[in-house]
DNA sequence: TTTACACGTCAATGGCGTTGACGTAAGGTC
DNA sequence: GACCTTACGTCAACGCCATTGACGTGTAAA
């Protein structure tokens, strides 16, 4: 069998579907994420997407060998999205923080799809770009090269993968989210002091901090962190 | 139609398999993590774990709503595995990285029910009982309590939220996992200087740190950012 | 105008979770 | 031991899923 997949660049033939469509790779991509936002991810499925898009599932195996590489393009448009319009200030703390910060609040406001791709290695384009401005803002500052890929590789796995979890959390489903919420005030708020006291002792505190994501927070104690290996590795300024 | 499931406490006939298997929800539960672990997370289907003890893939059912409650339990047993045998030393940074470590092994030894449980708050035994002893490592060590609650819950989220993330990647089919490891030299190693040069001149180091979990380093630099944090707020020892 | 083939369509395969109906054997009662 | 109730294992079916090979049509190049 020949390969069914036509690199877009190469593409030529372009064929209206019976419903009047005219495919394309950034049209796939487009409405899988405005499905996914109107219906939730498991509303992400071949047959599904084939039908929005008013044409043949199986014609999306002239775009995409297969959904797990439809999902990476899905992927990748995110990590474009999060990045889109963000410039480098020229102070390293600052630009680590607004590009960590930008990542996790791109990724919460389309949650159904970051949940799809947060821990995937796309390769493409948009994913590239970020990885070279990331090592280029550590290899800037000073940080030896080694030290940076290891710096680059926690800052990265932890912006993402707060994402996946904050992004999971949002696009449960209503009940279920409620319920867990309601967890923290029907369990915790009701075990007594004498079998869990530092529960006890902390209760309003933990109620009120767990509402909001945990990850500002551990994202400034990383680049503390950070900043104190800098200077103890010899960094200036 | 009446309730299918029957609560294990109340449960008094047993009834073995044709293939004689005597069911039961720990039975169940047990077996799951066992298939999980031996064939991978795609093995884990209700058609296949009713083969794996016997029975009939609907008997499930008579236990567990659905495959969410299914999981939602494995999830806990999980919780409480990662605890077993677990005891505090006495210093605070080495219990809170053991504690840390502990979790993100345990979830990454059956990564299907990790995905599934990281996000959850399920308010249960084992994990009131590790949200009491975290928070208890802190304030022995002396942490005002506001600060202590704010650091168990990043220190939290970030367990959890690495742990999620990379039984993600872990539990991807096969195919894909390798396919997201190979995109490293096939993409990331070839693309030129001129327009990646900071990608370019670290490559062999990113490839080779990429191999691994980003957590236990993210964990030490929030463990080292965490004990400035505690010089400088009055702790003595 | 002709020709080649790209690509949308169709039909089929084998997997999945889940459900309703059914009968059998287990347990309680006498 | 006989009888009843019903829990629970089994069967068959439904509708979903991703994926694939064959087919034919319309497009674009020659």
């Amino acid at each position: 069998m020949s390969e069914r997949v036509v690199p877009e660049g190469s593409r030529q033939r372009r064929r209206p579907t019976k419903r009047g469509a005219v495919l394309s790779e950034q049209l796939i991509v487009d409405t899988a994420l405005r499905l996914v936002a109107q219906h939730g991810a498991e509303a992400l499925s071949v047959r599904r997407l084939g039908a929005a898009l008013g044409a043949d599932p199986s014609a999306l195996y002239r775009y995409f060998r297969n959904t797990d590489a439809l999902l990476l393009a899905i992927a990748d448009e995110l990590i474009g999205k999060a990045q889109d319009g963000w410039t480098a200030t020229g102070d390293w703390r600052s630009d680590l923080r607004s590009m960590g910060l930008r990542i996790h609040a791109c990724y919460l406001s389309h949650p159904q799809a970051a949940v799809l791709g947060a821990y995937r290695t796309t390769g493409r384009l948009h994913e590239t770009r970020a990885v070279e401005r990331i090592l280029g803002i550590l290899r800037t500052a000073g940080f030896p090269d080694a030290l940076a890929v290891r710096i680059y590789h926690a800052f990265v796995d932890q912006a993402l993968a707060f994402a996946a979890q904050d992004a999971a959390a949002l696009s449960l489903p209503p009940a279920a989210r409620e319920k867990d919420a309601a967890v923290w005030h029907a369990v915790y708020g009701k075990l007594p002091a004498d079998t869990h006291p530092h529960i006890a002792a902390t209760f309003p505190l933990l109620a009120a901090d767990m509402r909001d994501s945990g990850y500002p927070f551990a994202l400034d104690l990383m680049l503390s962190a950070v900043e104190a290996l800098r200077t103890r590795a010899g960094g200036g300024s």
